[in-house]
DNA sequence: ACCTGAACACCGTTCAAGT
DNA sequence: ACCTGAACACCGTTCAAGT
């Protein structure tokens, strides 16, 4: 009754699983081969051992982001469409994108998305080196964007918040912005008027 | 001759050179107490255990961030000259940073530099809300780009480079564009002009 | 009040031995 | 070709015992 024997297929599923869940640090190689039901010194059999597991899944995860599809009349609002996917598609694997951020990979998993923002930028009007910065400035944004999101949404209650912090000098003269500080940030809001900020600012002035 | 008995102080100092020089990772509490010339128990009775030793750690880096002081003669040059400032600063503390960020104190790390922003933005004619919007578009702009920057850095050769990305299409449409993207990324200035850009779409055109 | 060693429950990895 | 248990060198933490 025994079944067909462990494949690295089943290790890399059962592998993948554990981190989309709770994160690489618990996928540790006793658990894992518990799961499975195996000797732990099965899986090194297959796959090599833990570093080259975390490999393989990031591997994968590079190969799963799909293509990109700019949507929107001018420029700018397809540019800045583009960004929102990357973001959406980023928050959905949160692990795992870390993962390929630290092995690495983020440029060839951003290939798609690059060559997407190339094309807009061409219909924008801008060409050559001025072109290649207003690419890797959305990219860095996007980025640098979903990290900070990350990093804030694992982080527990911030201590003190900030609304203590803003019972100060600027309540007065501006109460309104204090107000808006000492509140929780809409990151979906702050995410999209960032971006059209930024490619406002990048792309030339509107020729018509 | 034993030496006056084992401080929290000189615990917290072996700790954070230890982090500092090869981050957290590289800090278990045997070496540390190796270091120290005691038990590792020690440790235990002057900082708990080894979360909290690195939240003490953190608690002081928050406090060691200096002042900002903006330069330059019209707002959105002293807030270019705040976000560079910032991410000087940042930089210099690479590990400690990462662990602020995951503890979610980064709000409180940044308010002396908020409160910079807050004043900048007011300069330049922004009020309540929207004001309060843009500050925070630059800090996320900011940290963001920073972490981007580390990860960068951590990690290993790009594979592939983005070099052997772009000989495909685009290259014969625009080789000044494909030879950009296909050489490294020269940060500083992405950065100073990646904030340009989003100062320059978050403030007001120009009044004057 | 401060320090100690022994012990516990975990890790990743290697290796000789099995089938 | 694939799987196994024993063993090694590490972890963080607890606890009873010392001074």
């Amino acid at each position: 009754m025994t079944r067909t024997s462990l494949t690295r297929e089943e290790v890399l599923a059962a592998a993948g699983s554990l981190v989309r869940q709770h994160g690489p640090a618990a996928l540790t190689m006793r658990k894992l081969a518990a799961e499975l039901g195996t000797a732990v010194t099965s899986i090194y059999w297959h796959v090599g051992n833990r570093e080259s597991l975390l490999d393989a899944l990031v591997e994968r995860t590079v190969e799963e982001l799909g293509e990109i599809r700019p949507r929107g009349r001018t420029p700018a609002a397809r540019i800045v469409s583009v960004a929102r996917t990357l973001r959406r598609e980023l928050r959905a694997r949160p692990h795992l994108i870390t993962m390929v951020h630290e092995r690495g990979l983020t440029e060839r998993m951003f290939l798609p998305a690059q060559e997407a923002l190339v094309h807009e930028m061409h219909a924008a009007g801008l060409r050559g080196a001025r072109a290649a910065q207003a690419v890797r400035a959305i990219q860095f944004q996007v980025v640098g964007y979903v990290l900070v999101e990350r990093n804030r949404e694992r982080a527990p209650v911030q201590r003190p918040a900030e609304e203590e912090l803003w019972d100060n000098a600027a309540a007065e003269q501006d109460p309104a912005l204090a107000r808006a500080l000492g509140s929780a940030v809409d990151q979906d809001r702050l995410f999209t008027s960032s971006v059209r900020a930024l490619v406002a600012g990048l792309l030339p002035a509107d020729p018509d």
